[in-house]
DNA sequence: GTCTATATAGAGATAGAC
DNA sequence: GTCTATCTCTATATAGAC
């Protein structure tokens, strides 16, 4: 076994691939190409792309949600939480081969051709952030920090939906500068 | 020529087809199936995928910045006109096979696989709407009605970032009902 | 403008040898 | 587990007849 398995490679990749580029616009062989394997080598991994996708998602759901839980469970206060979730999504952007989205935009953007179990796994991992948004929001809200109007479930879809729309723009706009001025705005708006 | 000529026919069953399937989702042939024409014959009124994309971007912006222009330029008061503006996402979401996206936002997505050309039309279209959003914001604000925290550039581009997360969201959640709630709360914060 | 026919390439996927 | 080889389908695109 080398230091990183072959199935964890094709993960990596595959991951890398489809938060620039989509499912529907990278291949087994791109993979295959990347890894230094061939394309039938892939298969045997994952013999359908919906195997792969399904076990990328569930990878990436895990490890994202356990990060986003270590920041909620600190004694940040509400507003440096809230700081360093937002911070998880400029990291992606900027993070590896660049201009990366998050996993489930990409896959949000291509929900009609993906099989219901995988569009029900992106699902609950929307569901899972905007939870511990409200978690976080609450908290501000409880402490005086917060004085945002509407309801705290409320304001955690459109902060998750904010994020997966600032990540798409700042792909258009060539750059992350935008993205990071919204997520001041959008702290600033949650403040009140 | 019939009522509806072929050329406007293409543009009509590509722009439903790419709203909802993305670019790298829809072929020629699905677009010659639904027109009742040969693949061939798509290809004669555009030869590369390409130019029908640029024909399509072209047109679906000139069409939807004439609507918001005239949205901003009625005598309605900025938060209607603001509520006006936001009803077209929700419009395009319900519009005809269900499930759609702004364009920009599916080809916002797809950004890393599309040409330079279209990528820059894709982000006038964007500037352009925020730039729609900034005046109905500063209108707003200057009227008193708007108390938002933050420059008017930022909310604006907030604003829009915020419509085309909330699109791809709805999808996922299989409803519009979330993406209504958005909206909802994006024009509290702005009253402030 | 639309058609038939075809070129070329790439996709996802499987069989079977090593 | 990885390979070669192959299958089948579909993609974009073009040539040339009508």
């Amino acid at each position: 076994m080398s230091p990183v398995d072959t199935k964890t490679q094709i993960l990596d990749v595959a991951q890398d691939l489809i938060q620039r580029l989509g499912v529907n616009g990278m291949s087994y062989q791109d993979i295959s190409d990347r890894v230094g394997i061939r394309k039938a080598s892939v298969h045997s991994h994952f013999p359908k792309k919906d195997d792969l996708l399904l076990a990328l998602v569930e990878r990436y759901s895990d490890r994202f949600l356990r990060i986003v839980d270590s920041i909620v469970a600190s004694d940040d206060g509400p507003e440096v939480k809230l700081r360093r979730y937002c911070g998880l999504f400029e990291a992606t952007l900027s993070s590896g081969n660049q201009d990366k989205t998050c996993l489930s935009t990409m896959l949000g953007a291509e929900t009609l051709t993906l099989s219901a179990s995988l569009v029900e796994d992106v699902w609950g991992f929307c569901e899972a952030n905007e939870q511990r948004l409200a978690t976080m929001l609450e908290q501000g809200r409880q402490e005086g920090s917060f004085h945002f109007s509407g309801e705290v479930q409320a304001m955690a879809a459109l902060m998750f939906e904010t994020l997966q729309g600032g990540m798409l723009l700042a792909r258009v706009r060539g750059g992350a500068t935008g993205f990071h001025q919204t997520i001041g705005q959008l702290l600033q708006l949650v403040k009140g």
